[in-house]
DNA sequence: TCATACTCTATTAATCCGATAGGGTAATAC
DNA sequence: GTATTACCCTATCGGATTAATAGAGTATGA
């Protein structure tokens, strides 16, 4: 299950590339228009700054923009950073891997075997789709 | 995330589709075999046989043994009933459909449109993967 | 210099997950 | 029959995570 922190943050991105690039738009308007708590967007907001996807300016006139052009942004990354690991379970991930407790040996593991495919699956999907697919 | 429960339950199948059919095998066995606490295996398999997937015998002898004939069980049927929803976002899922709170109109939501593809490539794998494929 | 809006830390309520405990009941072998 | 085996059911619990809230601090620009 997708949390609110990853849907919020994509509905963010989107809502900012449909605007003209490097103009900051406020948090408060986002919150409003996408109907999100404006404090949790806040910290969504920060993460997604302090990982480069956006910029932001300070005091009247300030806000949120984006720092890349919509096309170059690929959902894989926007998910990694606020989700987490995309795999269904740590033993089949590329980024977040980590060994079953259980499962003496992953190659004879139907779960390793099934989610590995549905992690192939989805990331085709999150590999080709960026920012700009979905404005 | 794939939970515990769902994993444990694919193991637990896997493990009897590779036994000689309807010949019961007892919780303890398997439980020991994959490294699954007895207890919570045994909701586990109770689920499953409500489900339909297993059937059981009492007393000595007895134990848990596959109905159906691996071939013709579904991932997506295992999961569903384990797992619940496979979609990523209940606006997307098939069988437990839910409206978004925000999100005045699906076809404009981004996240909508991105999970929409996630869930049928997931989809895709899950309904042509059998219980005899893992095995 | 004041208002604005970002930045950061801490806390909270609610929910879910994995696991455990213990007793009850039905069926089978002997 | 009766003891054993193994299914069946309910209740509970700690821990982790999530979504949200509160409040104070800081930098910026008009």
């Amino acid at each position: 299950m997708l949390s609110k922190k990853t849907k919020y943050g994509i509905k963010a991105l989107t809502f900012l590339s449909r605007r003209e690039a490097h103009r900051p738009v406020q948090i408060s308007e986002i919150s409003t228009a996408e109907n999100i708590s404006h404090k949790f967007l806040e910290s969504i907001l920060l993460t997604l700054k302090k990982s480069g996807f956006l910029g932001s300016k300070k005091g009247k006139g300030g806000g949120y923009y984006l720092r890349k052009d919509p096309k170059e942004i690929k959902m894989t990354e926007i998910i990694r950073v606020l989700e987490g690991p995309i795999a269904m379970v740590p033993c089949v991930s590329l980024n977040f891997y980590e060994k079953c407790d259980d499962c003496p040996d992953e190659n004879f593991c139907s779960v390793h075997k099934l989610m590995l495919q549905v992690r192939d699956n989805t990331l085709h999907v999150l590999r080709n789709t960026t920012l700009a697919d979905l404005s």
